[in-house]
RNA sequence: GCGCCCAUAGCUCAGCGGAUAGAGCAUCUGCCUUCUAAGCAGAGGGUCGUUGGUUCGAGACCAACUGGGCGCGCCA
């Protein structure tokens, strides 16, 4: 059989092919034009209809004028008339549906070619030669992370893995304000207030997350206290000095604590973009002087923004019902807001700015990789020759929905500004916010009313909120507690390894598993559940895969432990004749491998990194009904190899399903 | 005031205009001398917020309403 493939995934092509002949045959017998991208083939609700089916005959009936019937029997005849390799055959079904079913054999026999054929890259797309900014996580870097800052990054992550198995090529990039006045207020909190500096071993950004808090207590009962705030804020705005020196200091430790936490849950990036280097380099001051004059960016010199640089925003529908709808970028004492700093730092990410910064790498990250850095020219070093960042074809902003507003200004203001390519290409990949679950804020110690319905808002200046490392910890020793019972033969090194691969998958698979328009009210239960629809449920039907293969290794002469062997061992043993008995479980996990790439394309078209959690748990739901239907080690020969062949395709697929997700994959669990 | 989002099983959530609205958790009943029970099988549990409308067909689309969340600066 032929192992070269069409790169969007058999599912995906078997479904095309029905599209064409489909509309093929509607345009012959009803002389109807139909886009046959529009023809849906869905699996029906009970599989004694098939295995694909479309309802196009209802649709289509009121504008042919004929029952529906009479178009599915048409449709079904042209589809048996011209006969597809793995149909095995086609029906009609009242009141109007056409059902395609599967040929199991050759279904299965073509599935494992697949995964053989492409291994890791199993489900992933041919590159595009696009590249995509993604940008994520974006912490101010002046206490610990918290579990919104964790669903941020989890979404960003994934949504790069998902990207990148899409063909693109893509730039992690991590903004980190360390001008703002978050910064300014931990700085106000040991230069002037005095706190103690950490001791040696303790965590900088876990001292700074109550510092803050203690700092804004003290601006409640102490409101002569912003006035030293807004000094430090602008001291540290010029650079200079030793309030700015310091600020330096804190925000780079703070960021080691947040870079230690990331990667702890496997996420990593290539490049760090210092606001302050954005304002040393005069980001704002060129794009200024390129735009005056430029498009709709004017000099009011009456009404509400006299004296102002504004950006006409005016007219757009979208901005429509506000009493003033332009917005400022310089304010009339002749500083630039955040939106124009935006802006300049938004044609860079698209290499259109006409300046750069300059750059050093930073630290090598576990990973193996190298995280780079805007820097300071007197700091800057070699980066690795032909490394280019930015220039991106499309720009990816990961940013929680109450940010909507301000993206909204600054994809417009592109527009208005003459860059319709980068307003097409800006993306503000907006999610709604984690809250506190009632019990869980209880927990915390928060006063929640007895009767309070839905959840409680994290409030960082309160400290109010579930530091990310409390969370990873409390997973880590619940997982701990786990493995020792299950697993008491390990050393604890080994323990310590396996629970933190469970924590990371689920919390990863928790963050991610939800829609992005859904508020998450954060419990802990739920977070550090391993039951049912979760990471370690996914992680422990790849174990149980792993398991198998080790027995058969065990039992078959010949059969390699290794996967990757195993595959290729027993797909060259394994007959795919006609007529072969093929259980349903068999089938039905082949089809759900057989979708990956469809899912990967809709996760990445939709922004939904949530599509791949549903369908790792969809195909972890399937080789489980597999392990209990389709016995593999007591199966007469011909089966056995056969199965073994497609359980060692479940942990390829699985593996790069995982891996997509982020979640670790550990061989026992 | 204007704008965006949400409302589906006791709880947390899926659900693309199509067939009998699903999953996990929780509850109850079973299943570990047979490939890992972090599992599986089964049971109970629903007026899809309300009211109109569009449609052969609405949980999904439209309108209004109710209840909740968020946003709307010469802050960042």
């Amino acid at each position: 059989m032929d192992t070269a493939r069409p790169a969007t995934g058999l599912l995906t092509e078997v479904r095309d092919s029905l599209r064409t002949i489909v509309a093929t045959s509607v345009k012959d017998k009803l002389g109807l034009d139909i886009d046959p991208a529009a023809v849906g083939w869905e699996q029906p609700p009970d599989p004694r209809f098939g295995d694909l089916s479309t309802p196009l005959p209802l649709k289509l009936a009121r504008q042919a004028r004929r029952p529906p019937m009479v178009i599915a029997e048409q449709i079904r005849d042209a589809l048996i008339e011209r006969g597809l390799p793995l149909v095995r055959d086609v029906t009609s079904s009242a009141p109007g549906y056409v059902n395609v079913r599967i040929d199991a054999v050759r279904l299965l026999h073509q599935v494992v070619e697949d995964v053989a054929g492409a291994r890791g890259e199993y489900g992933s797309l041919p590159p595009s030669g696009r590249k995509a900014v993604v940008e994520h996580t974006n912490m101010n870097p002046n206490k610990a992370a918290h579990i919104g800052h964790v669903r941020n990054a989890c979404l960003g992550d994934t949504l790069v893995r998902i990207l990148r198995r899409c063909g693109f090529q893509v730039e992690i990039q991590n903004y980190i304000d360390d001008t703002g006045a978050q910064v300014a207020d931990v700085v106000l909190g040991i230069k002037h207030l005095g706190a103690q500096m950490p001791a040696e071993g303790e965590r900088f950004d876990h001292f700074c997350w109550d510092l803050y808090t203690e700092v804004h207590r003290r601006y409640e009962v102490e409101p002569e206290l912003r006035e030293v705030q807004r000094e430090y804020l602008h001291l540290i705005e010029q650079g200079e000095g030793e309030i700015a020196a310091f600020a330096k200091q804190v925000a780079e430790r703070v960021l080691a604590g947040h870079l230690r936490t990331m990667w702890g849950l496997g996420i990593s990036y290539d490049i760090l973009t210092w606001e302050s280097d954005i304002v040393r380099k005069g980001f704002w001051r060129h794009a200024f002087e390129t735009l005056k004059g430029r498009g709709s960016l004017v000099y009011e010199t009456e009404g509400p923004n006299a004296g102002c640089w504004v950006v006409r925003l005016r007219g757009i529908p979208e901005f429509a019902g506000l009493e003033n709808p332009d917005k400022v970028l310089v304010r009339s004492n002749g500083t630039a807001t955040y939106v124009a700093k935006d802006i300049a730092y938004q044609l860079w990410k698209f290499g259109v700015l006409g300046l750069d910064f300059d750059y050093r790498p930073y630290v090598q990250q576990p990973n193996g990789t190298t995280l780079y850095s805007s820097s300071p020219p007197a700091l800057a070093g070699d980066i690795a020759a032909g490394l280019q960042f930015g220039h991106a074809d499309r720009v990816i902003n990961v940013i929680d929905i109450r940010q909507k507003y301000l993206q909204d200004i600054l994809r417009h203001s592109l527009r208005q500004l003459g860059f319709a390519r980068e307003a097409d290409s800006s993306v503000h990949f907006a999610y709604e916010v984690v809250a506190l679950s009632p019990e869980t804020a209880a927990e915390l110690g928060v006063d929640v009313p007895k009767d309070a319905k839905g959840a409680v808002p994290m409030a960082g200046r309160k400290g109010i909120g579930v530091k990310a490392d409390d969370l990873i910890d409390a997973a880590e020793a619940k997982a701990t507690a786990e493995v020792r019972q299950r697993h008491p033969e390990m050393t604890d090194e080994q323990v310590r390894d396996l629970a933190h691969a469970i924590a990371v998958a689920a919390i990863r698979y928790y963050m991610v598993r939800f829609n992005t328009n859904t508020l998450i009210a954060f419990d802990f239960d739920e977070a550090l559940a391993m039951n049912g629809n979760t990471g370690p449920y996914l992680q422990y039907a790849y174990a149980r895969a792993l398991s198998i293969l080790r027995k058969a290794s065990e039992a078959i002469p010949g059969c390699p432990a290794d996967p990757s062997e195993a595959l290729t061992w027993s797909l060259a043993r394994s007959r795919f004749d006609a007529g072969l008995e093929v259980l349903p479980a068999e089938k039905a996990m082949a089809m759900t491998i057989a979708d990956f790439t469809a899912k990967l394309q809709a996760a990445a078209a939709e922004l939904l990194p949530s599509i791949v959690a549903e369908y790792a748990f969809g195909l972890a739901s399937s080789f489980t009904d597999f392990y209990e239907g389709a016995p593999v080690l007591s199966a007469e020969s011909d089966a056995r190899v056969r199965r073994v062949c497609l359980v060692c395709a479940f942990i390829q697929v699985m593996r790069n399903v995982l891996d997509t997700l982020g979640l670790p994959s550990p061989g026992i669990l």
